[in-house]
DNA sequence: TTATTTGCAAACGGTTTGCCGATTA
DNA sequence: TAATCGGCAAACCGTTTGCAAATAA
């Protein structure tokens, strides 16, 4: 079956190939498969791709990545540097654990609202946002 | 007279060079010069240093930022990826025009309350936190 | 058929680092 | 004086790109 994201690049145009089909494969599954705290970089899509159909490259992962993030299907994070991470895009935030670098998502209304507010009041319309926390596990 | 951040050096026991000196001021004029919107990269830096002594490297300016970032005087920031930028650690947030690349700085007591509350009911206890809102500007 | 895409390897741009003479405390 | 720092140039690493062959529509 087509996943999501093939259905997103026939509407928006985008050529489907066979290297754009295994990458948005694996896009799709990453969640299901590593669970909620994945976010893989380029080289660790790169790994997981190849599994599939090894000669695909690098730089085709690069290429793809950077058209579905173009086209809204995906979203780039740049987390305290170092190599940009991807995942679909659903818009929440993250908290991370500055022990294990593990990640938690959350959405909240409330401060989806005060956002807006905020933005009004400094004049500008909200058109997006990034919130990260940062913090450390609290032992029961 | 000294710099705030040349007595936080003297605190945290950071070996005071004539480099890190001028560094020191030019990041301590920083905003009364060039106004809020104000976060250099590294090599914006280094141009601004050199006005003073042409003779500092940017190498050094990597090294001194870094190490002004690790004592906690300077804050880095990966506004959508690029050069890293830099400000006086003084903890506020911003929010970016998309169309201009203006920042506008601001804090909000209540969305810094609701963080801690979202981070604790996660089960964290929170240690940094990045929000960045991205914006159009309302025409009056 | 024709525009687009891919793989390869080389180039790029921001950042880091090894070496060694200079400087700070 | 001893430990640290700074300048230089080379190395590094994630990412982009020019080119010619391959492929989708």
């Amino acid at each position: 079956m087509m996943s999501t994201i093939e259905e997103k690049c026939k509407e928006k145009g985008v050529r489907l190939t066979d290297q754009r089909k295994v990458i948005a494969k694996i896009l799709s599954e990453s969640k299901e498969v590593y669970g909620s705290k994945d976010h893989p970089d380029v080289d660790e899509l790169h790994k997981r791709v190849t599994k599939i159909d090894d000669k695909i490259s690098i730089a085709t992962v690069y290429r793809t990545v950077k058209l579905f993030e173009e086209a809204g299907i995906l979203i780039k994070h740049d987390f305290k540097a170092g190599k940009a991470r991807y995942e679909i895009n659903d818009d929440h935030n993250h908290l991370i654990d500055i022990n294990s670098g593990e990640i938690v998502e959350f959405v909240d209304k409330d401060i989806e609202a005060l956002q807006v507010k905020i933005a009004n009041k400094l004049g500008y319309k909200l058109v997006d946002h990034k919130l990260e926390l940062y913090g450390l596990k609290i032992k029961k």
